[in-house]
DNA sequence: GCGTCACCTGACAACGTTGTCAAGATCCAT
DNA sequence: ATGGATCTTGACAACGTTGTCAGGTGACGC
């Protein structure tokens, strides 16, 4: 930028003005500068400029889980489309479902000074501490938590809503006569999954459908999983004549072993998939507009940014019954 | 800074020398250093830190197209992961397949002075022009190319061998018998979608094969289109009996269309995705290695990072055909 | 007693910007 | 002419760090 203020004559202040155009910068003058900035290839350092202004990186960060999941995908997605649309980048870190790993990777946004946060808390086992955010957010940076809530900590959280999806679902599977339903989850860790359960739990209550726990099968990892999970299920004497899948890898594991076995069990599945139509098997999925999550909270973000000082809120987005699957 | 050395009683330079666990600092100097920066709550402002170190932002971006596409999510997965083994951010923008957007995020991803920048150009029936780039790469920012080549710039550059593949597959629909083969694409205007016309063409020729431009649609930009122009083709009279889909989200158009017509149509289709093997019609997919793709890059990018200084390489990495779907 | 060396500490400037302020120029209405 | 308002410019300090350098202490060998 000295450089630049030396060859068009001019001060460093006359420099900074023409290239933030600021007013008060006579025509000649910044037609020189301009010249200068463009034969010396200048470029502003955006680090420098925000160090100086204090605030505005003009950055937010995205706390997820891991981005090649879909899900994550497309809330990434849409948080940097709402954050393009403010001259926002956006930083995207993974905490693979560890809290230790999230609370560093949060401090370091932290300490890039990023304008505000969007955290899909780490499930854990002991529950995530986000108290240790307090102190950041004290100093300026907003905070907005989806999909799940934050732990120790008072912020904006936007959430779907698991439970009252699932009871839906089950709800629908106890009508229709099924007694005998298997439920398989990933992790009773994870806030979202034990919100489901809870709302399957619910609706067999309701119901007065007794509970037998040894169809509940926890640690389904991967699709892989799932269809051995189901074999051994449908293998069993009295075998479950429903299953309920509490997320969508768990779901292509359950259809690909039903299929396998000509099986008529009826399928209920969180979470939608793109192919779900195609699929060979029928399935009801409960599913959730994933975009409006995102949109919500990145709004929510940008409100916190723009100085909403008002109290958190929180919202919670409605889940649908969606008939899918090819009956073949 | 200067809080947590007041209260420590030391200078700004001895708080700098225990937050960066640097040598000759007596123990109980950093010990009272420690307890003033957890009592004030000091955090280090990484943005002061690289301005002043000169270089070593210790932030990569990563230009793509589209982050909610599983293809570029995978991609967006395996930087960010080789990125953290480096306690490296990531920031990601997305150009939308538009040249102009690509160069002013690229312009914008340079003002913060990133140490380097993976980049997916946009494609775009002019080509792409990224000589506006020279100048950061001679001021010190690596940058890589993966999935398409650069514009009149020479860099690393990482690509897929989709010519070949579309080749091999072509060659085997050739083989098969088939004479005439329909070819759907995107957008001519995209680098790889050219490489894989060029591809099949070069089967067609090698095999004698006339070349009737009529069964080459461009513009299909989504499922819906490609099932309508499969079903436009299908009707007319002597319709294609192989279909070659030069992107997975014709192919799912096209797999709809030909299972509701229950046709007996061969289909190829470039990019394998997961739920693949479960869909309710065969085909034979030109795969390849999405997270390789993008290993390979992002390990080029750190090598120039780290002062590599070598020749700028071009890789490319094989595909390979493969069975999938139901045969019901 | 003196030089050498390793260890430890702090003053100061610098990184590249921009906010603050003061001062000069110009214009208009009194 | 005079006062005030508006426009235009630049000097300077500051943002929060860290590299450089100079200086201090103590131990050791001669």
């Amino acid at each position: 930028m000295a450089d630049v203020a030396a060859r068009a004559g001019v001060s460093l202040k006359t420099v900074s003005r023409v290239v933030n155009d600021a007013p008060y910068v006579q025509p000649e003058l910044a037609e020189r500068v301009l010249a200068a900035v463009a034969e010396l290839g200048f470029r502003r350092n955006h680090l420098a400029s925000s160090l100086r202004s204090g605030q505005a990186t003009a950055t937010i960060g995205l706390l997820i889980e891991e981005i090649a999941n879909p899900f994550y995908a497309t809330i990434a997605g849409t948080a940097a489309e709402i954050a393009r649309q403010r001259d926002t980048m956006l930083i995207i870190a993974s905490s693979e479902e560890d809290p230790a790993r999230e609370q560093q990777l949060l401090r370091d946004l932290c300490a890039r000074r990023v304008d505000g946060l969007l955290v899909v808390p780490a499930g854990s086992p002991t529950g995530c501490d986000h108290s240790f955010l307090r102190a950041e957010v004290e100093l300026g940076t907003s905070v907005v938590f989806l999909d799940r809530p934050p732990g120790n900590l008072r912020a904006d959280t936007v959430l779907l809503d698991n439970r009252g999806g699932a009871r839906e679902g089950v709800r629908r599977l106890v009508a229709e006569g099924h007694r005998r339903i298997a439920v398989l989850l990933d992790s009773i860790g994870v806030y979202t999954m034990r919100e489901r359960l809870d709302g399957a739990q619910d609706a067999l209550v309701e119901a007065g459908v007794p509970y037998d726990d040894r169809l509940v099968r926890d640690g389904v990892r991967d699709p892989a999983a799932a269809g051995r999970v189901v074999a051994e299920l449908l293998d069993q004497p009295d075998p479950p004549t429903a299953f309920f899948s509490l997320n969508n890898r768990i779901t292509l594991g359950v259809i690909e072993e039903l299929y396998r076995r000509g099986s008529d069990a009826a399928l209920l599945a969180f979470d939608d998939f793109e192919l779900a139509r195609l699929v060979p098997y029928p399935l009801t999925v409960i599913a959730y507009d994933t975009r409006a999550l995102a949109r919500t909270a990145t709004e929510l973000l940008f409100r916190r940014i723009d100085g909403d000082r008002s109290w958190p809120r929180t919202v919670v987005l409605p889940t649908e019954l969606v008939a899918r699957g090819l009956r073949l």
